[in-house]
DNA sequence: TCCGTTGTTGTACTGCAGTTCAACAAGGAG
DNA sequence: CTCCTTGTTGAACTGCAGTACAACAACGGA
């Protein structure tokens, strides 16, 4: 409203060193997948208190303007990093999914993909805590949550289902499905807060075993 | 440092009327335990970010400058939560524990507790997951949280070796113990986030299903 | 009744949060 | 080269955070 100062005035300078340019332009589409990147590394590291606007243009190596010019504000920020986040972890299983062999092979492949890194790691943990908090309370993220878990968790129960029908085992599928997101998610989160409690390779084998108990041994 | 304006005006008014006096004075330990249940209360609510000074002075009914008076900082209350959750927690556990009759009949009032309300609330979401985050990085923090998780898993691998030992049944019930709070965290985060999910009673039965899965029917 | 202890108050202070916006400039179109 | 679109900047603005602290007052003892 009141008048601005001037802007710059090292104009000249500028003019002279063409190889240090203020800033380099780039589409607004790629700005925004380096400013989510740079938000994510702001949530692994801190926590939800790292999440402003200063962190996060400074990570990005940007000024604090652009961030809102690229999103709504930074709550709106917040749920294209969840989006993000589900995508990434999403396309991951996806490609398991992909992966040529039986049924019981595809299962194998998924458990180790989630109790191995990137996925199986600390550096997610502030990260989901504060998506997670987000959900309970924004409606747009809870929807967002709602779809990709339930997409995750149908594509679990569809492989199991398929093993089970191998076995000529009677299982529901979704329930354990469930079961299983909730089991690799606890195990997971102990974990991070205190590894001392349980190995990654005990919490692997932990999984092992509880399915196992109701579908029988796999081949690992 | 410099000059302060006048603390009050209004001291005659107060005089009249005695009944509504400015405060009451409480033990220091009385106003301790009163700001920590205030600031839980706003914890519940809103997330990290409803734990500032005014909120929870507000919620407590007096000053902003109380809670420096009482605790050496934000973060000492923070840890006092903590300390007051994990308490909570443990007293209702080491109650059940105490009920008279065999292991078996422990095993089932504990699993049971803590599928109900209090601990399976939802109001305690955002709370706890504030506090994880705190305990990923906080050294104090996460000296209490090694402290209360041990004594609680070592409670419940000595409920279940019993078990076991009456059904001469070669268990680990340490790691038993693990696989299960990981079970219950993990099917309550995914409660609360989405209730349509899984309902509190298919997630009772889910544990029962894993449970037994290892050692035998259990007496509901 | 007075008096001292100390729990309690409210404000000043500093700093950083998110948003807004006018000025600037990079890079392509012509 | 010139113009124009629009990505980008940086600072002003408002508001609220945590802390420090001097003034006040409740309550118990004398």
């Amino acid at each position: 409203m009141a008048g601005r100062k001037p802007f710059h005035a090292i104009t000249a300078k500028q003019m002279k060193n063409k190889s240090s340019q203020r800033f380099s332009r780039q589409t607004a589409d790629a700005r925004r997948q380096s400013l989510i990147a740079a938000a994510i590394r702001c949530l692994s590291r801190g926590s939800i208190g790292n999440f402003t606007i200063d962190h996060i243009a400074a990570e990005a190596g940007v000024s604090r303007g652009l961030i809102n010019h690229h999103f709504e504000g930074i709550r709106d920020l917040l749920a294209a990093v969840y989006d993000s986040m589900t995508t990434t972890m999403r396309s991951a299983g996806d490609a398991s999914l992909a992966v040529d062999g039986s049924a019981e092979k595809q299962l194998v492949t998924i458990i180790d993909l989630m109790l191995a890194p990137p996925i199986f790691s600390k550096s997610n943990l502030r990260t989901w805590l504060a998506l997670w908090g987000e959900v309970a309370v924004n409606p747009r993220l809870k929807a967002a949550h709602r779809k990709s878990y339930h997409g995750y968790r149908q594509a679990l129960a569809r492989v199991i289902d398929e093993v089970a029908r191998q076995r000529k085992l009677v299982i529901d599928g979704g329930a354990f499905a469930t079961v299983w997101i909730a089991l690799i998610d606890g195990l997971w989160l102990e974990w991070c807060l205190d590894s001392r409690v349980i190995s990654r390779e005990a919490a692997r084998d932990a999984v092992y075993r509880v399915i196992e108990a109701s579908i029988g041994k796999l081949q690992r």
